[in-house]
DNA sequence: CTATTGATTGCAAGCGCTTACGGGAACATC
DNA sequence: GATGTTCCCGTAAGCGCTTGCAATCAATAG
């Protein structure tokens, strides 16, 4: 039990207002509001004698310090950045490729003792009001789909922002990686194995939900800069290698998870059992993949090669081929730049180093295996 | 001439841009500010023609709508809580128990509409400053020692907080398991395999770095809550079980990772090669005791049983013997605690269940198993 | 005794916004 | 024509704090 200056009972779980401010503080001591600021602010701009008394009436009085949303006001900073994530804020942590990005994030911030605030920003409903209500210093947005509301009511804040994944947004920096060089160099990869027949599991191209095959169009106009890259990157390649891409399935899923991963890969070897090798664009789709070649007794590499994009600790223990992306250090590149405030004439841009992962899940296809052994 | 993001002319030299404010925008218009104000929050207080005409100026000037931070002062509400925890922001993304929190807190959060603000806190340094700068609408504050000056901070702020993994603080609401009871059970449940000659591997009791053996003394002043109760609860079932308790060697290590659990279980084992079963306050740890008997040829569970607790998935993939803790849960009803803020004369503490996980790294020790064949 | 100096403290002017409430105008009711 | 009623919009009073700079004063120097 708690009594307050008037001798009332003040429970603490009652969560009562306190009265004192720092005008009724200086009220008390009888100085100025300027003293007792100075008190918090500027330890040297008054007498150790008088701080003292300050801090300790403060302390008489509860008088938790200044408060920091009028501080903020007054000063102009608020002392923390936002993060504004595709996802749900719970899926986000859910997906190991963006804890990775969260935690590289989380340190930049730290070592520039600000704030991390994550932005409710729910990707289903259009509302973007968390963003406006949304006191902070600046923004990073992690791939978002370049038509995405929440994105374009950041970019009115009048506050820095650092967008990833995205290609150059309306001029403010970006960090990622090259998507289409790093796909492009798999397929590479595969083809040199021997691959020609292969199928592509995809993660969502843009905000609607369109969980099955995916149109020419459809992958062109994609509004995830990510998956259209990486589409590409795998286009190219197969084209070069005089593969008639049309007739390639993609199949797109809009949960990320290992489930859809599975279904996916199911409705790709349904429409074309022949395939030799199962391309998705991100470890947890290749993931479930795995599973649903286990589950229809396919071996992995003998039967059907399958592949992923990240570089997740899961894919690693389950020594998949992949891509590994530094997602951890895209995380701290983001929050550098957005730190980084010197005057620029141009927006920056960085771009991170990829690393083709060579695992067991990829080989050389039986047919490939069989012609050369045989004879085509 | 150069043009911004909004599109609208920025001479070179002036960096300053004047931003838009209401006030601004109201005189452009030549109304009040009550009725640009009310465009953005009362729409229903202003005829539709008005109002698109305030917008669309708005739009034009390149006015972003009201600041959060004044209309937080204003309305006494930041739209955020803050997260408080022991360790670095950074680190906290590579604890799945902590994910596993974040999670649930941020799902809760989600629900209300609330963004979640990381507050940056370092636990080594005892700058509480960056509590004191977060403009935020309540506290979680998630597993530190009851002594941790970040908590006293939060304690003087005049806004509802939630604390996790503590006894009671202060009178504020709280959510956790039992500890102690939890440890307890699976203690008895070594106890019954066979198990009295055990070591425990502990993580860090109080602020200070202590890697190595603790004394009875420690163990009883810890301020970190959770891991005394775990080993009260420990402590309570050996004695009943007829163990001198002061006996048995307690290694702490103020690192949380797998390496640390590995260096403990080989401090432990040096100092009693003799022990049958090595007893870990949490699956990190014990993951990297695991390692450790692996290094040193010991099979687990035939000639050395480790146990766990939290119940992260890594552990269930290793079959780990442990105790799992509904982290999840945990977040989620921290942030239903904070935003149900019902009138209440007492403070409102939930406790989660817990679950005894019978994996594969336990069994009875070969002593045992030996004299049920050979008798004693 | 006056000038200079350094140490302390206070003044004033907002930062950008919200909202209870008051008032005028237009319309309907009796 | 008097009296409600409804719709729109503005008045006024802050929310709690920071900071450049001026003011005060005692002490030291000249």
């Amino acid at each position: 039990m708690v009594l307050n200056r008037y001798g009332h009972c003040m429970a603490r779980s009652m969560h009562v207002r306190r009265p004192a401010t720092l005008a009724s503080l200086a009220a008390e001591l009888g100085v100025s509001r300027t003293t007792v600021s100075n008190a918090y602010n500027r330890p040297d701009q008054l007498s150790p004698e008088l701080r003292r008394r300050v801090l300790e009436t403060a302390r008489r009085l509860g008088y938790p310090g200044p408060d920091p949303v009028a501080r903020s006001l007054r000063t102009r900073k608020a002392g923390a950045v936002g993060l504004l994530l595709t996802e749900n804020l719970s899926y986000a942590f859910r997906d190991p490729a963006a804890i990775g990005f969260l935690e590289g994030l989380a340190l930049a911030c730290e070592d520039a003792g600000q704030g991390l605030l994550l932005v409710p920003a729910n990707p289903e409903r259009e509302d973007v009001a968390a963003v406006h209500r949304s006191g902070v210093d600046g923004f990073v947005v992690y791939s978002v789909p370049d038509d995405d509301p929440h994105l374009a009511a950041v970019l009115e804040r009048p506050v820095p922002t650092v967008v990833c994944d995205q290609p150059d947004v309306a001029g403010v920096d970006r960090v990622g990686i090259d998507d289409r060089a790093a796909m492009n160099e798999l397929a590479r990869h595969l083809i040199s194995l021997g691959h020609r027949r292969v199928g592509v599991v995809c993660m969502r191209l843009a905000r609607d939900r369109n969980d099955g095959f995916v149109s020419l169009d459809r992958q062109h106009s994609a509004h995830f800069h990510v998956q259209r890259s990486r589409l590409t990157g795998l286009a190219d390649a197969f084209r070069e290698a005089g593969v008639d891409w049309t007739q390639i399935p993609v199949v797109e899923r809009f949960d990320h998870t290992t489930a859809s991963g599975a279904s996916a890969a199911a409705q790709a070897l349904d429409r074309d059992p022949q395939i030799t090798a199962l391309i998705c664009t991100s470890d947890i789709l290749a993931l479930g993949a795995l599973n649903e070649a286990r589950r229809r007794g396919l071996r992995v590499p003998q039967d059907l090669t399958v592949t992923g994009f990240d570089g997740i600790p899961e894919a690693e223990r389950a020594g998949l081929t992949t891509v590994r992306q530094p997602v951890f250090e895209k995380g701290r590149a983001a929050g550098k730049l957005l730190f980084d405030t010197g005057e620029r004439s141009r927006p920056r841009s960085v771009n991170l180093g990829t690393e083709l992962l060579i695992g067991t899940t990829a080989s050389a296809p039986r047919s490939a295996v069989e012609e050369r052994w045989f004879g085509p």
